[in-house]
DNA sequence: AAACGAAATGTTATCGATATCTTGATACCG
DNA sequence: CGGTATCAAGATATCGATAACATTTCGTTT
């Protein structure tokens, strides 16, 4: 900066005034300062300046990235979670340092000016740690009574509420949960289903699995039967779940939607293209990125915010 | 730094190489000053480190992030590959900037001390935008004669010739070829597939789909039946275009695989439970993160670097 | 006992930007 | 025409760490 100072005849303070297109500099020196710059090249020094302004400009996300039967956090949607954050930092001139939980202690995290955690892990594991940071944190996720932080997430009730009634309306008495409710998104899925076939009297069965996966969803329908046990709705905690959960039940001889009705979670894309078209409540991922990211910058620039619920809906197709 | 160094009666920089581990102070003031500063949740600036040391323990990694139908660098493959680098980098001490293509002009990337990009886009075009940046680049994807810079990918001749000889081995001598070969890994994967059917004197159909989708899939296969082209092999360069070939073949009433045989790419989790399971070429995507990783780090040592592929496997099931 | 050398620590300068406080020049007012 | 706004630009200090060079301390050598 100095020698562009030197080559302009100005001084560093303005050069740094000219690029930041402060209204203390004339407009014809800055447009000569930042011609000059372009021609040269000349890039600031990020270091330096997040050096000065004591803020590293740089919101800290925090993923499980392994690949895991237990998790929800898997598949496309984080990536797209991931785009909606990275938009919306962007476009605020942050940017996203990506770690895992293992990783989160490394040096550049403490720099980070926010945190973003996806995912609580099972029974808040996971927050609890990051808070020790006391940096500004959002959480994507359920809230939960006791947490002092702010929560991002779908309205996973609503979720497990519309499927409920969805379930009701189709004259279906005996619904199945099948799921691992020690996450804190899954077991709000499965209270709104409870709550809402309360009101009608109906008291579903839960299948507790813990892998989230085609062959998990399958197992615990064989389960189902191999104990003699009656039910003609599922509601699956996630798409594969729910498609292994199908296909047991078609190969046992009983028809979808016919016999059986199967709702998934997520919507994913292979859903629609299922035989049958998997019926799924969707979550609008992008746009919860989006709403992270906004409150954590909300959060870094001493504002307040509030836990937010996105709303969700059920796309009903053929189960 | 200099509060700490008061506390501890001694100066700034003993406090420095004490929390470096300098062999340079004495083993018990290192452990008095070292013992200070947990006790007191001491944190090194790391922005004045950056600043001094003109480093910033940090390596860009630029992904596609929006989910859309016409790319490889989908699914829950690039979080895997990101898993990778991420373990590698941090293991190292350096943190992982993530970025859009968009985003990658943001003030953060340039300071980052090397780049990674995953996915050199149709025609390369990626790959000459942040050659500009001039900062050390690795590239995920398919080597190309004309490169200067290091790619890692996984060996996608290898992949097309092992289909090619796994046809072969079955007596098919109709083979079709659904993918976009504009993407240069597709490109090699159906050029390792061509050669090693040439050697037989078999030259497969070339079925351009650009969407990687099932429904393009199944789009694809249809299209062969109305313009009544004979096939008995079908080697499609992802998983989803496979299992919608598989989907439209079994509709026209013909047998997979007795009639038609079928491979896909990627072997995604999905595929081995598909009906009936997939057969796959399988690519190992945690190596290749760490291997990108490796290489980045190598280049900013100021070592050389080489291009690298990674070996796949041919997953047989039942199609 | 003087001289030397290794170990431990300190002094100073520096990385590159920006905030704060000043200064200088010009315009405007009654 | 003196005095005050207004605008443009400069001087200096500072952010917090570390490299290079300087110094002290002590033990060892001859």
């Amino acid at each position: 900066m100095a020698d562009l100072a030197q080559l302009a005849g100005v001084s560093k303070i303005t050069v740094s005034r000219a690029l930041g297109d402060s209204p203390l500099v004339n407009p014809e020196t800055r447009e000569r300062i930042q011609a000059l710059a372009r021609e040269h090249g000349y890039k600031l020094n990020i270091s330096a300046r997040n050096l000065r302004l004591r803020r590293s400009h740089t919101v800290a996300v925090i993923v499980e990235m392994k690949p895991s039967t237990d998790r929800t956090m898997f598949d496309p949607y984080p990536l797209v979670l991931l785009g909606g954050i990275s938009q919306e930092l962007t476009a605020a001139g942050y940017s996203v340092l990506l770690t895992t939980r293992q990783g989160a202690t490394a040096a550049a995290v403490q720099a980070a000016d926010g945190l973003i955690l996806l995912g609580q892990g099972v029974h808040q594991d996971a927050v609890r740690r990051f808070d020790k940071l006391r940096l500004p944190m959002v959480v994507w996720g359920a809230r939960s009574q006791s947490d002092a932080h702010v929560v991002v997430g779908s309205d996973n009730r609503l979720g497990g509420a519309l499927v409920a009634r969805h379930f009701i309306a189709l004259g279906r008495r005996r619904p199945v949960f099948i799921g691992n409710p020690s996450h804190p998104e899954i077991f709000e899925r499965l209270s709104g289903f409870v709550d809402a076939l309360a009101v009608h009297g109906i008291k579903p069965l839960l299948m507790r699995r813990d892998d989230f996966t085609l062959d998990s969803g399958m197992d615990a329908v064989r389960s189902l039967h191999a104990r003699k046990v009656g039910f003609d709705a599922i509601f699956a905690c996630n798409d594969l779940l729910a498609m292994g959960a199908i296909r047991a039940t078609l190969d046992l001889g009983r028809s979808v939607p016919a016999d059986v009705s199967v709702v998934g979670y997520d919507d994913m894309p292979l859903g629609a293209s299922f035989l049958p078209p998997l019926s799924s409540v969707r979550q609008d991922w992008q746009e919860g990125g989006m709403l992270l990211a906004r409150k954590v910058l909300a959060l870094i620039e001493g504002e307040s915010a509030n836990s937010e619920s996105l709303a969700v809906s059920l796309i009903v197709r053929s189960t």
